[in-house]
DNA sequence: CGACACTCTTGATCTGGATCAAGGAATAAA
DNA sequence: TTTATTCCTTGATCCAGATCAAGAGTGTCG
């Protein structure tokens, strides 16, 4: 499987490397060097990729699937930090020890450097270094937003806000328009999204219901989201405008 | 007042920019380029330095005082996402508005740079780039820190969360251990710590006295914490071991 | 000095979301 | 087909923290 990868992706044409994550810039030269040291590893839905202390020589960029960065206490609470969709990028540089467990929620492909050669391209291409820089004053941005979320938004608030930017992050790239009407699969259980917002699975259900009954969205099964008016829904979202979590 | 600053520094030697905030490695050359393009400004407690929305054109670096970014939703509600202590950064290269209120907790200087030159400086200066990188990471692992206790403990431990990460910020860099007694002056007022936690000004007062009347803490005044034992209080804090909150 | 404005504390009550508990629906295993 | 198993929904109840309300300091400005 990972030796199939590495073949299909010798030119690297699939890989946010290329794309987004790490060098929009490169010229050909800097991708081959790039390219000699990157690998292909997948995960299976579920599987954890690595676990809170964890000592890690790799870092990462997520290619295809969703992951999740999630911080938990010894009693059982858990509280996701970082919701990984294709193109973010996982580790940093200078730190060993992660963290937060890194959860594989659907079946994910990452694309890998160890540690050493990417911290010396890191120093002898510039642009790469300036790319991930802002990269992580965005990742900076989007936490800032989550946590007003977190503090002072309320259970439906959390639940409106996390479906627009889920579409954001999902349909937006693609260049679709905020105003239409808009089929959304949600990448999440509801589990898991109790943890995205800091609610009990409960709660999570008892919104999705809630705003069903209200008409603000409609639901296919208990994965598909149709939202029928976004407008509406950014009105439930408690945020003036924008919004721009995680955008 | 600035004026006198300026003299007062122009060997930069209180100034972060030498010492922790920017470019600890900056050899005297680069250093002279960043005297160059830097200015003090100062600000009275109380006075906000930039609002949400704002078109910011310098960057800055705190050298004294306490600042606080603050996001907030028009019907009132205000969250913290930043606490400023001296070194911390404000502004991010690359994008000019700001998305929260800064604000100015107690007096507050500013050690500032128009963000052309800056930028220009980032690019010429490899290493000052690499030192705004670990920072960027560094405030984001507080930032999702933050998270988790935002999301998932308690009111107590909140409080005595803060409690640490307050006293690991301002004693421990002097070199100062954890286990031994520590008296804290709190650089926020109720309703400041309320915004950092995601609570009501009442609940923060109630907590402080429950922590006071159980023998975690003891209060001189308002603004004064005596943490008589730091493991009774690192218990409360929700957090298996270290902690590291905003470390 | 009193009047006012802040900031903080404390009490009484309310409520949003947690907790406890019991199914339903879908998929997989036997 | 029956039996688990996993994930989700819904109901009943509870409680931590919000809200409403009333002072208590403390400082400042006339």
């Amino acid at each position: 499987m990972v030796q199939a990868m590495l073949q299909e992706h010798v030119s690297c044409s699939s890989c946010p490397i290329r794309h987004r994550a790490v060098c929009a810039k490169c010229d050909t030269d800097e991708l081959e060097r790039l390219n000699a040291i990157k690998f292909y590893k997948t995960y299976a839905a579920g599987e954890t990729i690595a676990y809170q202390g964890d000592e890690l020589d790799v870092v990462a960029s997520v290619v295809s699937g969703v992951a999740t960065l999630e911080r938990g206490i010894e009693d059982g609470r858990m509280q996701m930090v970082g919701l990984l969709l294709p193109s973010d990028f996982i580790g940093r540089p200078g730190r060993t020890i992660l963290n937060y467990d890194v959860t594989a929620v659907s079946d994910v492909t990452l694309c890998s450097f160890h540690r050493q050669p990417f911290e010396q391209l890191l120093i002898e291409i510039p642009h790469l270094q300036e790319r991930l820089l802002q990269m992580a004053f965005d990742e900076l941005d989007a936490a800032r937003e989550w946590m007003l979320l977190l503090g002072r938004k309320t259970a439906r608030e959390k639940i409106a806000s996390m479906l627009i930017s889920v579409v954001k992050r999902t349909h937006l790239p693609e260049g679709q328009s905020l105003g239409t009407a808009t089929r959304l699969e949600l990448p999440l259980s509801r589990e898991a999204m109790g943890n995205f917002l800091g609610l009990t699975i409960e709660t999570v259900s008892r919104q999705f219901t809630a705003l069903r009954k209200d008409g603000v969205i409609e639901l296919e099964g208990k994965r598909v989201v149709i939202i029928p008016d976004m407008d509406l829904l950014l009105a439930e979202s408690g945020d003036d405008d924008d919004g721009g979590l995680l955008a």
